[in-house]
DNA sequence: TTGCGTGCAAAGGTTTTGCATGGCA
DNA sequence: TGCCATGCAAAACCTTTGCACGCAA
C-alpha cells in the first residue's frame, strides 16, 4: 500500500517562498503581495508556483488562510503551533485595516461558548468587523 | 443641500429578490443560487441587478453577508431587523449550521474592546466561525 | 419629465488548469 | 531515469463597470 501522492521535492522556489511567509512574523500577505516581493527582488517565481506551495503549506497547517470578505484570500506563517490559535482579528469596515487582538477575554469567550453552547469556535478564521478607532474619530 | 443617491424605487425585480430571500429563512444563498432559481422560474432578471440589490440590502443591514473560504459569497436575510442586531452567530464550518447566540456575554465583549481597544464592533456582521456540538460528536 | 433601475456585454481581478520543459532524487 | 515541479498562457470564476433603454415617482 502506498502512501501515494506528493513526493515533496525540496525546491529553490518551495524554499524561498516559506523563507518569505517565516520572514513577515505575523503579518498577512496576498498572493499578489508574494508575487511582487520577489519581482522587485528580481527573482522569478510563477504565480502558478506560488499558488501551489501555498495551497501545501495550508493543508499542512504550515501556514493560515483568512478570507477577507472582498478580494483575495491572506497568508499567515504560523509561528508556533499553539500561539496563535488565540487571538482573533479585528478588521475596520470603513479603512479595511486589520488588527490583531491579543486579550484574555478572548479565552473567556472561547471557553464560555464551549462550555454554555457546545460550539467550538475557530479563532483563526473568525474575524469581528466594526469601526476602528481612527474611524471613529474622522466620523 | 441634497440628500442625493438612491432614492430606492420600489421595482418588481428589488421585490421578487427579497421575497426569495425571506422565504429561504435561516438559509444562505450565492448568488448563482438566485441567478438559478429565478431561471428556473422563468423569470428574468440580470445578474447584475441581483448584485446591486444584494449590495443594498447587505448595506442597510437586511441581510448578511458571508465569505466562504473559497468561492463566492453567501447572503442571508435578517429574519428581525431588532433582535439579530443584539446577538452574535455562530457558523459551523462542517455542515454549515447557523446559530444565533443569544447570550449576555455579548453585552461584556462589546463594551471590552470598545474601551479597551478602541474598536467598535459591529454584530450584525460578525460570524464566529468553528464546529457546532452535532459535528464535534460525529467526529 | 427626471433620473434611478435594468440588462447586456465587456472589463477586472483572482484562482485554476493544460502542457511542454526543467530539475530533484 | 522517472516523476514531480515549474512557467507560461489560457481558461474558469466571481464581481464590477459602461451604456442605452425602461420604468417608477
Amino acid at each position: 500500500m502506498k502512501t501515494r501522492r506528493s513526493a515533496n521535492y525540496s525546491t529553490q522556489q518551495g524554499r524561498l517562498i516559506l523563507e518569505y511567509l517565516v520572514s513577515l512574523g505575523d503579518k498577512h500577505v496576498t498572493v499578489n503581495q508574494i508575487v511582487q516581493h520577489f519581482r522587485k527582488q528580481k527573482i522569478l517565481i510563477g504565480q502558478t508556483t506560488i499558488y501551489r506551495h501555498l495551497e501545501k503549506l495550508y493543508n499542512s497547517g504550515v501556514i493560515r488562510r483568512y478570507a477577507l470578505n472582498e478580494g483575495s484570500a491572506c497568508y499567515q506563517y504560523v509561528r508556533d503551533n499553539k500561539v496563535c490559535q488565540e487571538h482573533f482579528h479585528l478588521k475596520c469596515e470603513i479603512c479595511g485595516e486589520l488588527i490583531h487582538l491579543e486579550c484574555d477575554l478572548l479565552d473567556e469567550i472561547q471557553k464560555h461558548v464551549y462550555k454554555k453552547h457546545s460550539f467550538r469556535i475557530n479563532a483563526l478564521k473568525t474575524v469581528f468587523y466594526g469601526t476602528c478607532d481612527r474611524c471613529l474619530k474622522n466620523n
